[in-house]
DNA sequence: GCAAATACCTAGTGGCTCTAGGAAGCGCGG
DNA sequence: CCGCGCTTCCTAGAGCCACTAGGTATTTGC
């Protein structure tokens, strides 16, 4: 019989359309099998478990949102920057749940020191603050304030838990925009 | 043989203790069963399924989170409310992460209308802002940017996401003066 | 103290992950 | 062009899970 030409990429790329389609928590291997025309056993020789699986849509989808961020924040400075992260940061948690979903998950902190997607982010959101003129430890902490608020709001939306009328992309534009006086007035 | 006197009641609360164990993603009816020292199958006279199950859960943490929340901004108004709520959030999310998963995990937007605890905490957020004097829509975009940092906050340290050495609970406590500090200059 | 309600049971289905071991396609040296 | 070996993909099966059907035993209410 004709073989499907599987690999551990082209598994890990289909996994993670898959996580887009049902959800990052909702993948199995029977399914992902099941696209290829292939036995759920099959995938065992590309893949050591779906834990690993997992851990390669989240590699994956890290450094797919680490270029999204990196090219949105290019040639920007203070609020310009922090606005165009801010977007493109939503619009891919937006168009790409699943892969979000796995870039955000519980992970290995020793796996996460050698991404370098996990590594770009860091860098990104460094970057777009570097404008503000914070020192550490507050630079630390209005990072942490930052991610805090985008992952919430991701999360938010994605659960359909915005319940009120005003649109999300509104509240969100004008979040930003109260993100960027908490940086410019940062209480110290 | 004796009967374990189980009630829907008893297995949603024993569920929710699971949950903070395992985690609510975690949860098994077997395991539920187990813990009871009854077949699995018994548990379906009194939860319709799994799902059923954790809805209760959710609605049960809803309302303990409320109780939190109400107790802590009780006589406080302003930047004492804010740091109180917050407080009171972490905390709960620290505490109880099955619990505080299963509060924020997606659930029917018709039934989430009837629960007297998801109720409770929209009008705990809207409270402690009122001494912010915003008019609407500021003030459903403040609730979501507080809703969303708070429960971005909640899921990264749960997921011991935060690797810098600074500890997490003073970024905390510098996040929500941050957010005090937008709420009071609200961008308009 | 009896009947109805119901708490808990056994048995079984189907989906899932994952392992062990076998057969069939492919790429290489001759 | 041919066989050798590597790898791909297979079948078979174990164990855990959710959930259903239908039976037995214990309470409760009369």
């Amino acid at each position: 019989m004709a073989r499907a030409g599987l690999t551990a990429e082209r598994v890990t790329r289909a996994a993670a359309d898959l996580a887009d389609e049902v959800g990052f928590e909702n993948i199995t291997l029977t399914a992902l099998a099941r696209g290829f025309g292939v036995k759920d056993a099959s995938l065992y020789s590309h893949v050591k478990n779906l834990q690993e699986l997992r851990l390669g849509i989240a590699m994956l989808a890290a450094d797919e949102l680490a270029d999204r961020i990196g090219a949105a924040v290019a040639g920007r400075a203070g609020r310009d920057a922090l606005i165009a992260f801010a977007r493109a940061y939503r619009e891919f948690a937006l168009e790409r749940p699943g892969r979000y979903a796995a870039s955000q998950a519980r992970i290995d902190p020793a796996l996460v020191a050698t991404s370098e997607g996990y590594r770009r982010n860091v860098e990104n959101t460094y970057a777009m603050l570097r404008a503000y003129g914070l020192e550490e430890p507050d630079l630390t902490d209005a990072a942490r304030l930052l991610r805090s608020a985008f992952h919430g709001f991701a999360v938010i939306e994605g659960n359909g838990g915005f319940g009120h009328v005003r649109r999300p992309s509104e509240s969100f534009d004008r979040a930003v925009e109260a993100l960027h006086v908490a940086l410019v007035n940062w209480p110290g």
